[in-house]
DNA sequence: TTGAAAGCGCTAACAG
DNA sequence: CTGTTAGCGCTTTCAA
């Protein structure tokens, strides 16, 4: 009942061993598992051990074998559950593998996230798994690598980088959504994603290896296939923050022409757009459709029940986490979790002509 | 812009030392920013700290100064939009004073939280943010407590810890749920909560220092003040699992006198509950009436907009934060951020009677 | 199987 | 202001 616990400072190894009555050396093996020791020196340390509240110092330990028993984890937006969720297949997985998490939320800022993959490495975390907020800058992240650090990046990937990314494919989706938009009727259909970038969307711009590139791409792909065109002034991008987001929807809404569709390129923006829906007094979906990313509980229980693409965001985290735990030479488990996402379809797509307000 | 970087080993103080013409420990002081130096020495020493590319070894200096870096925070579900808001408030909270975060997720385990703890006390963190998933069961907190490691509790408390403990005020909100169904004229009032307790609901049995005693207390009292009886087999606790949450809600609205009303402990029971709801074809509040705790933007977005318990989640996570900093020694601004709950009523309360359908 | 001794990279006394 | 010398708690040669 390891009752001699309280007080001054931790029982270290030299503790223990002047306890059990044998060299720090024998103790420390006993005690780390390594090496070999007789059964007699192991009961006798096992039990100075337990007496004296032993518990090892995984500091000390890191710091003479050079091998950390923590990894990094670095996201944009740990409030959004798609992270959330996400971080929960990474925890469960490296947990498996005997390492905790270090958790740095950088609020989608480069900057921020630069100081957390240095802060991480001056940690000397055994590697690192990020969601990168930007798919052109990244200096940080190769310089992370050329220190021979185990890096992998998940959800988004970026641009000439040609390491471990951990991404869902959306190829297939995307298409499916421009076609159901164009099959209803819809010619016009917006995009609204919290993606930075600078300027407005053109085509064949660099979206860097972000999921919105997919998306945008298959809706793309959707109205060459129906040899239509699409209005790219509809794909909003930079709505990061409230204001943004209520300004690409009033970009998107309240012209002469407005959206007919809207896709919603994850749950806190379908929140943000069905909220400005509401407030115009628009009917989803008889005045406007609505498409979103991630498929949380939620979605299914709004008026009407949300038409959206599902994605494997747990398995996406934990193949992240066992594409680092390879690279830092684990055996796992060899079968990929498959990372597609689908179309499920709901109630929120209707026709692309305005029905007349009862 | 620093080059040298790549290949072997990570640079050492001894290594800048040596690049810069300096001793170890003038290095050491100008890198660490510490001690006295010469304007001289510190632009060599931090010039050669550049030129190789210098990173600290965080290990080794928490190592020395026995001053940890990093705060362990164990929360029971990651997954789940409060504990992701709250994560958040401690995050921004800890990283202005310089520390990381280190989370393990339990899954409300309390054999996964103990282990946590050792874990994280291996580690030498310094200090640990715990919301703990039993009330009774406290033994590792008590020894963790006992080392001389800050521990500050979070969203609920336990029996008899006299320590920091950071909770929403429920006491209020809690009373004005209970007035409001009962002035709705509503008797049979249901409770469903994921409260891991032994047995069924009885009064004054002990739910710990949990957000669901003030809770449900609050609906007790209302029921007194309205000189009512309340039926308290209508409270369901352990509805933990999707199956346990069915369980429940069959028990509330399958039997001959079911519940009018149902309040739901946080927003993931609340998503279970309305689908079940849904599923059994019944309508709100025409129906059954509904109550949730936790404001999460898409309670307003359902059909039809809940009725809900607003609480200040993210500062909670902040106010904790404060508390360990504080333990920890830190200045942290002295005003207390206000943690109460507020009822939002919205359009899923109604008549208690039923109205025959349509 | 054991023990003594040498570090890991850094900071903290203690003298100059 | 600067350098030298000890450690922090652990693992890891290297002999015995």
């Amino acid at each position: 009942m390891t009752k001699r616990e309280s007080g001054g400072r931790e029982a270290t190894v030299a503790d223990v061993a002047k306890a059990a009555g044998v060299s720090k050396a024998q103790a420390a093996r006993a005690l780390g598992g390594y090496g070999s020791v007789s059964e007699q020196v192991l009961s006798l340390v096992l039990a100075a051990a337990e007496e004296l509240g032993y518990r090892p110092n995984q500091l000390a330990r890191s710091m003479t074998t050079g091998r950390s028993t923590s990894v990094g984890v670095v996201v944009g937006d740990i409030e959004n559950a798609h992270f959330g969720l996400a971080l929960r297949g990474i925890s469960d997985e490296v947990r498996d593998a005997g390492y905790t998490v270090v958790l740095v939320n950088t609020d989608e800022d480069l900057g921020a996230e630069v100081g957390a993959v240095q802060e991480l490495l001056q940690q000397r975390v055994a590697g690192l798994i990020i969601a990168p907020c930007s798919s052109t800058e990244t200096a940080h992240l190769e310089s992370a690598h050329d220190h021979n650090r185990a890096v992998v990046l998940f959800d988004r990937g970026v641009r000439g980088w040609s390491l471990d990314t951990v991404r869902v494919d959306f190829a297939e989706a995307a298409l499916h959504v421009g076609r159901l938009l164009l099959d209803a009727g819809h010619r016009r259909v917006g995009y609204v994603s919290s993606l930075r970038a600078e300027g407005p969307y053109e085509l064949g711009m660099d979206l860097g290896l972000s999921p919105v590139a997919d998306r945008v791409g298959g809706i793309e792909r959707a109205f060459g296939e129906a040899g239509a065109e699409w209005d790219r002034s509809l794909v909003k991008l930079n709505a990061a923050s409230d204001d943004a987001l209520a300004a690409a929807c009033a970009d998107l809404l309240d012209r002469r022409d407005p959206a007919t569709a809207i896709v919603c390129s994850d749950s806190r923006i379908a929140l943000g757009v069905l909220g400005q829906i509401k407030r115009r007094g628009l009917r989803i979906p008889e005045d406007v459709s609505v498409v979103a990313y991630d498929d949380f509980p939620w979605t299914e229980l709004v008026d009407p029940p949300l038409t959206v693409v599902s994605q494997p965001v747990y398995d996406m985290g934990r193949e992240a986490a066992r594409a680092l735990l390879r690279r830092l030479g684990h055996r796992v488990p060899a079968e990929q979790l498959p990372l597609k996402a689908h179309l499920v379809e709901r109630a929120s797509v209707g026709s692309g002509e305005r029905t007349p307000t009862a």
